[in-house]
DNA sequence: AAGGCGTGGGG
DNA sequence: TCCCCAAGCCT
């Protein structure tokens, strides 16, 4: 056995597994996506979980269903309209991946979510966590599913001080899982440890004298709980300026732009946009890029409207965004549309637009 | 292995 | 204000 789970061998597994289901049993919120075990419903809100908080998703969960109600209706829908229901969510090419693999979950498996874990791992989007998620419980399998909270709750029940933000150290939690899990009721066990770690065994000040397991837990016995797990901390942002154009032709349509399918908010709207530069005023730099670009003459008003801040996970932007007017007339591609203010609610944009949005709605 | 990839909320 | 977090996956 692993070093690391030496404690199991002096517990009471079959204990351990009845207090946690009967907590869980009694005390689990009442959550959209527990209403039933249908598989595609589990997937659904699985990836939109992913790096979510459960009240973040729920209301974008229930619109996805409503509009999307099963592996068929998801296939065959637009792709505009799945992006557009999950705009704001954040990491899009979840929805990327999931509306591609719906598509081969309908050709090549006649509908039904795959319930091995090679088929479901093959799926794109579909990792060891959600892999293990689908199959316990939509499916009742015994499969280990790894997610932060189980990292941090078995880390202080069994004592494990190796860093949770290294990639092999999820090996060490799924062998636990195999020597813990239910197998009468894998998919409680799995949501349980879960909902103990959103609910009582949280990172900071958990409330170990309400938790159900802690005369299980080790780092309880120690008084190691707020020690516990060992994460290694990522570096700071990189920071980028960005200066943003909110341009108008005669008519008062809206020049939008269709960003590339891959990296940043891929396939998402915007309003045009560039670096700025150290050498030019923004200004100059903003009319330069339309007309090099996309071949637009502009008039751009000589001061911006706003500065916009917003935050990524792993950067940050300045935009300082101008209003101008197109001078001539310009080629709309599937990638560069002139839209009327009602019509820009059909295409999904990023936060940061959204935010550019609303600034120049206030300043006219 | 390590970095890219969103957003909103909490301490 | 700043930093961290929240049911990770892909390359």
């Amino acid at each position: 056995m692993n070093e690391n789970l030496k404690i199991i061998e002096n517990m009471n597994i079959k204990a351990f597994q009845n207090d946690l289901i009967s907590w869980f049993e009694r005390e689990q919120r009442d959550l959209p996506w527990r209403k039933d075990q249908d598989p595609y419903k589990v997937w659904v809100s699985e990836i939109m979980l992913q790096q979510t908080k459960v009240d973040t998703v729920i209301p974008y969960f229930l619109n996805f269903i409503e509009q999307f109600p099963s592996i068929d209706e998801l296939a065959t829908a637009d792709e505009e309209k799945v992006l557009k229901a999950w705009e704001g969510l954040g990491y899009y090419s979840r929805v990327r991946n999931l509306h591609s693999a719906v598509k081969e979950v309908k050709e090549k498996y006649e509908s039904k979510v795959p319930d091995t874990p090679k088929g479901i791992s093959s799926l794109k989007g579909v990792g060891p966590y959600t892999a293990g998620a689908i199959l316990s419980i939509a499916y009742g399998k015994p499969e280990p599913a790894v997610d932060g909270n189980v990292m941090r709750v078995l880390s202080r029940i069994l004592s494990i001080w190796e860093d949770i933000a290294k990639p092999s150290t999820r090996k060490v939690f799924e062998e636990a899982v195999r020597l813990l899990i239910s197998k009468e009721n894998p998919s409680y066990f799995n949501q349980a440890l879960m909902e103990l770690g959103a609910l009582i065994c949280t990172p900071t000040s958990p409330s170990c004298l309400l938790c159900p397991v802690r005369e299980h837990c080790h780092a309880f016995e120690e008084g190691t709980q707020t020690e516990l797990p060992v994460k290694t901390r990522k570096k700071s942002v990189k920071h980028v300026d960005l200066v943003a154009g909110l341009i108008v032709n005669k008519e008062g349509k809206i020049l939008i732009h269709k960003r590339p399918n891959k990296g940043l908010l891929a396939d998402l709207w915007e309003f045009p946009n560039i670096e700025k530069s150290q050498l030019f005023h923004p200004r100059r730099v903003l009319e330069d890029f339309l007309l090099d670009e996309y071949k637009i003459e502009t008039e751009i008003r000589t001061s911006s409207f706003a500065k916009i801040d917003h935050v990524f996970s792993h950067l940050t932007w300045e935009i300082e965004v101008f209003a101008g007017e197109m001078v001539g007339k310009v080629q709309e591609t599937s990638t560069l549309k002139l839209v009327t203010a009602e019509e820009l609610g059909e295409y999904a944009f990023p936060v940061s637009h959204q935010k550019i949005w609303k600034e120049y709605q206030q300043m006219i």
